[in-house]
DNA sequence: ATTCCTTACATAGCGGGCTATACAATATCT
DNA sequence: AGATATTGTATAGCCCGCTATGTAAGGAAT
């Protein structure tokens, strides 16, 4: 049983990943934005004023690398927080005028590096491998979900 | 044209490849490895006494990155750099007694890993996926190196 | 032999992911 | 009301990727 990158599938992925980031970072930099900002971003876009929990839920990462990423989202003018008027735990994340503005080519360009990064496969592959990339996401954390027997037990 | 992480490319890409990531960071922790190590150690065990150059063309990351993760796997034990006999500048890494016992263990549970995450699909789907996966690589990374028109000119 | 280029490695500094932990505000329970 | 639990956010500290830059050794050219 040989172990080699060219048939790991984890190595694969995560090589893949890589270069989309690469490519996404590429397109976005001039912009102002990176790749851990853009996601935030895409949400803000569709709905701004969310809460870092709200925000968190949506993008799929860990708080604490959310209120990271925002402090330097407002360090860099994109968002500006403001507490919330009824809970005063709550900050929420309003975009600057500057952070709006992005929006048409900010997508635009991420579009466009995506589309880039699988140009060398057919469009019935490339929906093929959304597909089945989707289909893995999904049965794996619903997988990993059904493991939370543990606090019931103490 | 709307943009959802769940018909993004990038998107899905991205969060499998920390999925992936995060399971075989599961199950490799227990044994003292981490993610950057492993795509090292794995090198190691089919060659011993590699040099850092050596290991970044394999590997594919960049050199600065090599360097602190082999800062980091002789700080932990994992292997030795000694300076080449023949050239001063280079230090070829060796595997410890404990990198070396390391290595059924790990490729073990790290096949387990991958195949856990992709449990999800069916052999087919899973040999479609990395195929494609494998290709979207190889074609991106030969149309990249078309564009190196730029140091002719100067 | 000196100069200059290239190569091998290290370091600085940052983005962005993670876990663990702290803390304040709110909610709940008695 | 007071004690306790939960929730929202922030911070510390780490791994690991990147670019840019420094430095020492080796090789080439004159």
């Amino acid at each position: 049983m040989t172990f080699s990158r060219r048939t790991s599938s984890g190595y694969l992925i995560n090589h893949l990943a890589r270069l989309f980031a690469g490519a996404l970072q590429d397109g976005i930099k001039p912009l102002g934005l990176s790749t851990g900002v853009f996601p935030i971003m895409v949400h803000l876009w569709d709905q701004d004023g969310l809460t870092q929990r709200e925000l968190v839920d949506h993008v799929g990462i860990e708080q604490a690398t959310m209120a990271n990423t925002l402090a330097r989202m407002e360090r860099d003018g994109l968002i500006k927080r403001r507490p919330d008027t009824e809970d005063r735990r709550v900050r929420r994340a309003w975009l600057t005028q500057h952070g709006k503005a992005l929006q048409d080519p900010a997508l635009a360009v991420a579009m466009a590096q995506n589309t880039s990064v699988l140009a060398g496969l057919s469009d019935q592959e490339q929906r093929q491998v959304v597909q089945l990339i989707s289909k893995a996401i999904h049965s794996f954390e619903s997988g990993k979900s059904h493991n939370l027997e543990k606090e019931s037990a103490a």
